[in-house]
DNA sequence: CCATGTATGTAACAAAGTCACATAACGTTA
DNA sequence: TAACGTTATGTGACTTTGTTACATACATGG
């Protein structure tokens, strides 16, 4: 088996696949993390989710599958080492062995859901409440103070920089964060945690 | 095979999955239309593909081999004849046989693309031009009024009915198109293509 | 300390979503 | 066919989101 596997750094900010590529091997991440996202002509992006050790695409394998074309874009987030296997081998794999099915599978259901859970935000969703529940997510117990830049919010979530600043501005106002030039730092956690049930305003 | 196999009548309007069921069966569509949507707690909804004769539903593959919980809903459009099929059996279908895996493949990457081209639409394209979209897909050679509400249109795309009313009115006002209750001509299909492609206004 | 890039702020406007109604078309029954 | 209730569509005021075109402030290397 091993044969057939290549080992590949990636340098972080590299493409890993792009849209209407053809796949013509599976990849598999060893370390690092890969954003996969979509793009308009706008400049506007939105990410759809993220692949770390163990994963590996489905859009990819679905791309392979079916002989389509990349649906999106994969990038490095940091350097990244990948184990590469050419499709047909793949194909093979998964036809021959149950394992690599249920490897396979599970990626299916679990990325599916997460394109869902994205769709079902953007479709419906408040902006503010999108944007309390992403610093939520990227707080931990230690970290108060995350290194983000409004515009790196704004392509996270498929929206626009002025938008993310607008709100930001708000929860600092109403003394739920701090700004700081590249910096957010949540000062009332529980009062961002109640934006996420507000039906209103 | 076939002793596994139930064929089942769902009348219209019945509902198939819904949100969070298990999927204790796989069903396969004979004949009929169904939607499969998501819901807001708003009572808006969205569109995200249509399953016809010959088509499975992918959600529900992905909902039996990672047992999760089905993730939107999907009612019956017209009255429809579905096969249905225990999920343990299918499993066993799939792991066996390579026409099935095939088929599952298909299904799942056409879906994919589907939701993904759903996603780009809500996240990225403005709402005059995917109304201008949608009356486009449901016109036909010879028929050029359609027999929908704007409600039905706004429900489509994850919109509301006024906003729908207001582009329609807009359509109607550039002679694009003629209003009845509960019908849409379209009277000037080349400018409403043109519509598309417009960057702004 | 200055220059330059880059992050953020601002203001005005357009597009989209929400709310609370008003009106108008249709079908049914009297 | 007149009156009625039902349902589709219209309206206006207001909020939120996205866009454009700037202005300002901060940070860093020279």
């Amino acid at each position: 088996m091993l044969d057939h596997i290549t080992v590949d750094a990636i340098p972080k900010g590299d493409i890993i696949f792009n849209e209407g590529d053809e796949c013509r091997q599976m990849v598999f991440i060893l370390s690092g993390i890969v954003r996969v996202y979509k793009t308009a002509e706008s400049g506007r992006e939105i990410t759809l989710y993220r692949l770390q050790a163990g994963d590996s695409c489905i859009l990819t394998a679905s791309c392979i599958f079916s002989q389509s074309h990349f649906p999106a874009i994969a990038v490095a987030e940091d350097d990244v080492e990948v184990a590469v296997i050419p499709s047909l081998i793949f194909q093979e794999w998964v036809n021959n062995y149950e394992v690599w099915r249920n490897y396979i599978f599970n990626l299916i259901s679990e990325q599916f859901s997460a394109i869902m859970a994205v769709l079902e935000e953007v479709a419906f969703r408040r902006m503010d409440i999108r944007v309390a529940n992403l610093l939520l997510k990227l707080s931990s117990e230690k970290r108060k103070d995350l290194k983000i830049k409004h515009q790196e919010i704004a392509l996270e979530l498929g929206s626009s920089r002025e938008v993310v600043s607008r709100i930001l501005e708000q929860f600092a106002y109403e003394n739920i964060v701090e700004l700081k030039r590249g910096t957010i730092i949540l000062r009332d956690i529980d009062k961002l945690k109640s934006k996420l049930t507000q039906e209103k305003f």
